[in-house]
DNA sequence: ACAATTCGGGAGCGATCGCTCCCGAACCGA
DNA sequence: TCGGTTCGGGAGCGATCGCTCCCGAATTGT
């Protein structure tokens, strides 16, 4: 019973998300999301309240698509796990080549600036983290199932060493560091899973 | 001929680097640095030029303290290799707990908050990562001269490995994550180097 | 003693910050 | 048709941004 919208909120979002995810959040000024939006100030503070919390909504829409679609690659079925995980390390450290790169990973650039400083953001980011550890969890408990990796591999700990090595990637991403180099990482972070075990005959 | 400072600019320069290094670049007010130095406007301006130039100071004064400090402590002359890899790994993650944690690293903090949009704040994060690249090298080439590590390791490699968990772990600690985590973390990536080689009796 | 020079302190510049309010226009249900 | 409600647009709020300028005081070489 009122006028709608002239305006997709969702775009909106993805627009907010782009502009947070490339400056980050201090560097990213009102004034700048709305030109980018296409919003007015009124609209925008009456859509998305203020910036803060559209900041928490664009957090929200890349855990949405990046980080799902992420997931969604590890979980790559009956292919082999070191191949499945080096493709996906791999299309991390290039995915934002859509056009540009040096993105990095939106996530990690908002935890390393704003820190465990403001408690909303600290919750959302602390849970895209703990994902992508359960989704490494299940590729590698599905690869020792298989028979792929050995059966004493310490599934805790790898996933701690994958993790950390991913942080790492996306930072040196970010950072314009050679693929070549990124490369390298990545295969010898999947080496330290250990050699295939020997099949029974 | 003149009237000497009343204050000590390398102090100065150490208050600022700890306010950009907790708030990052843009979160932090030239007020906020003008309070925490005891210095006037004009009194910083004429010394440190304006902002921007001041940040580089701090990044520099970073990477001769801190960067400096750590890699000293990967030269530790003829401890075992591992053991001195871990022990700087885990000095990594908890040097910044005098006092307070969760600051991460000045220059990894720096790197992801910036990107490469700021070529003179580029270069030196590049150096501060090549300096580091560099001590691990010849931290891991020592090592195998030693016979700690294999003849067949692929030093370049275990570099590329050991760094990139290294910023994982800085990004890690400056988003709160465990040590006992991080610790899992760091005992797998040296364990990647692979088993020490049989010694010849 | 005296000119030269830099100091610390502070007022305040124009610009931009995040945000609010008011407006006439557009759209809805009854 | 028409009252109710939300819309897009824009002026502009107080606060803060990075930064400049001017001042009297302090310290120098001569």
């Amino acid at each position: 019973m009122a006028r709608p919208r002239q305006f997709d909120e969702k775009n909106a979002v993805t627009s907010a998300t782009e502009l947070f995810w490339r400056r980050g959040y201090h560097a990213t000024s009102v004034r700048d999301l709305g030109d980018a939006l296409k919003l007015t100030p009124s609209s925008l503070y009456r859509t998305f309240t203020d910036k803060h919390t559209l900041f928490l909504r664009a957090l929200d829409h890349y855990r949405a698509t990046e980080s799902t679609q992420a997931r969604q690659r590890l979980d790559a079925a009956d292919r082999p796990v070191r191949e499945v995980l080096r493709e996906w390390m791999l299309w991390l450290v290039t995915c934002p080549a859509d056009g540009e790169s040096g993105r990095g990973c939106f996530v990690v650039n908002t935890a390393t600036e704003l820190g465990t400083t403001d408690e909303k953001v600290r919750q959302r980011t602390e849970a895209a983290f703990e994902v992508t550890r359960q989704a490494l969890r299940s590729t590698l408990a599905e690869g020792r199932g298989r028979g792929e990796l050995s059966a004493d591999l310490d599934i805790d700990g790898a996933v701690e060493l994958l993790f950390t090595t991913v942080l790492g990637l996306r930072v040196r991403e970010r950072a314009g560091h050679d693929l070549e180099r990124l490369t390298t990482a990545i295969d010898l972070a999947i080496r330290a899973l250990g050699p295939a075990p020997a099949e029974p005959a």
